[in-house]
DNA sequence: TTGACATATTCCCACATGGGAATATAATTC
DNA sequence: GAATTATATTCCCATGTGGGAATATGTCAA
């Protein structure tokens, strides 16, 4: 199986840069195609492409107006990532009990290993 | 010029599932390979190369204990999604005032197309 | 040493990728 | 209708993929 289509869901399509910036473009509001194109300096087969991209996923919707289609963030398609990403927040947070908690860790390595791996330990022996 | 590789960045990383899911398992603390194997119920090498993954983009670290190694999360590296993500909140939140911006959104569109696209019009005509 | 256990690595494959280039489609203007 | 503008689509290709299967490496125990 190869690796999932970029169109599978939002946090695939988001891993690609390029459609980062392109949503931080559309977050400042909706925008036609050619605006896109010259304010990143790209080439507009490729603008179009990672937009199709963005909208398969639901990131970015288009409408109609004359010659130009206009896209739309849909920035709620983003909220799995932000629910997912924010429980692991506290492992970033109050970095001075972080700190602390890696000097306590290494006390405990040099001591030999602890707590959490006693689960298999106690399982199979 | 392919898919960047998985092991490029966080985003690349996380956009696999079953990576997501191992990263939720060692939020609750180090833990050998085979405990992952045994509670995910995946085949080991599996597990292990997705374990790589991880390690290669600094998600996770490893230490060794007798023939064990003990992987553990270093969930830093998930900030700049965090930090990314964040930026788009407001796209869901307040979604009282979404609705209301939805509607006067429609009115507008109704009246044909405004604001944002002059940008493109003005510059060129 | 031999065997058992824990984990990593290698080889295989079908497949989707992002970019470049060229072209197609659609709407507007003349 | 013809030219122009705005955007999408198609064709190409080198590359990395995740999974399966088999095997290698490393460590402990008898």
């Amino acid at each position: 199986m190869p690796r999932a289509p970029t169109t599978l869901d939002a946090f695939n399509a988001v891993a690609e840069p390029k459609r980062r910036q392109v949503l931080d473009m559309l977050a400042q509001g909706e925008r036609p195609v050619n605006d896109i194109v010259h304010t990143l300096g790209w080439p507009q087969p490729q603008v179009s492409k990672h937009l199709g991209v963005l909208k398969k996923v639901g990131l970015v919707s288009e409408r109609r107006s004359g010659r130009q289609r206009l896209y739309r963030l849909n920035g709620a398609q983003l909220k799995p990532i932000h629910e997912w990403v924010k429980t692991f927040e506290r492992f970033w947070q109050h970095q001075l009990e972080r700190i602390k908690a890696r000097a306590e860790q290494k006390l405990r390595e040099s001591r030999g290993p602890q707590r959490e791996l006693p689960q298999e330990k106690e399982r199979k022996q």
